[in-house]
DNA sequence: CTTTGAATGTCAGTTACTGTCATCACTATA
DNA sequence: TATAGTGATGACAGTAACTGACATTCAAAG
């Protein structure tokens, strides 16, 4: 028999998520939480530095797909190229799980407070994205500037794909919004 | 003889502004706040929402000129040359205003909370644009592409005006930048 | 002089979060 | 087998952000 029962943390995120969906995040307390999973109020914190951070544990995973892409991208790539790349191997992997990220967008959606930690959970990926960029040699502002235009595409995709009716192809979309902002910024 | 000091908020204001300086962000309390404003803790939450939107209180002024300027633009500008004007006007603002922003930006920077409100009132001001733009007749995905890249403009080009150290004018930091993007996103 | 009203004070309460110490089984090692 | 860790959890007190309800103040309107 064991001491507890296993995956603590698990069980703490599954419980956060149920409730966060039944009641929304705001008329939920950590102690709810805690209480649905069988553990206490300390026991949360030791495995999630705050009540936001249960939505957000893989934003570091995403983080490390999105990088390494940028990385491993062919020398040839142009800077625009290489985020591209990367933004496509987090749509594929984002289609693996189009009804757990929809039901995580309306939680979001409905507190500020969670809406803050994921744009700044966002604006880390951009951070990331152009230092990974300066690691292939390319310069500020371009570096930045890139990773910003980058992380902003994908706002907008991923809003556009969570919110249509009928499933359809993150990557795809997310290739429409850059062939966008070619248009846009084309001069005339 | 009056009842009460007057500009009670304009006193909180400060006294925050200074302690967040003095000893940061994390550091001050509310009590400590209104203590040196010569008023109570509530009287603070009546005057701001929360211990952040101190420093925020700004923003509702520049999202109406960033609009405005959006609307107010000539029938034949491009919606990024829209939202270039619309910069351009703000980044004439801040300029009057360099020490100021040097300093709040370095009190942004000292807290992750303040950091996250930050980028909340960004992406509310793209929103903004993105709806400016609507009026204007541009459609979507287009208008909401196009509010993103404005705030992605706006925060690069904010982020080294800021930083660099002979104050430079934050309008021609951002038309910089927004030759820079056009270099970044234009096909080979 | 009385009344009214906007701004402030007072105070109790909730909740997120932290620090500290105790407890409990499992594990390695003597 | 005994004993000393060890890692995860519980228990509990404390801080600070925020809220709701009600009292107070004093200028201005009547």
């Amino acid at each position: 028999m064991v001491r507890w029962e296993p995956d603590s943390r698990g069980r703490l995120a599954q419980a956060a998520m149920e409730l966060y969906g039944e009641r929304g995040f705001d008329q939920t307390t950590v102690a709810d939480i805690a209480q649905r999973a069988g553990l206490t109020e300390r026991t949360f914190f030791r495995h999630f530095s705050d009540k936001r951070e249960v939505l957000f544990s893989g934003a570091h995973a995403l983080q490390e797909l999105l990088v390494n892409a940028v990385v491993n991208a062919p020398d040839s790539a142009a800077p625009l190229e290489a985020v591209s790349l990367s933004l496509e191997a987090a749509g594929n992997l984002f289609n693996a799980r189009r009804d757990f990220s929809v039901q995580r967008q309306r939680i979001i959606e409905g507190s500020a407070e969670l809406q803050e930690r994921e744009l700044i959970k966002l604006s880390s990926l951009a951070a990331a994205l152009a230092n990974a960029l300066r690691q292939r040699g390319v310069a500020d502002p371009t570096a930045g500037l890139t990773g910003e235009v980058a992380i902003a595409l994908f706002k907008i995709s991923f809003e556009r794909w969570v919110s249509s009716s009928e499933p359809s192809d993150l990557a795809q979309v997310l290739r429409d919004s850059l062939e966008q902002l070619r248009v846009v910024t084309a001069t005339t």
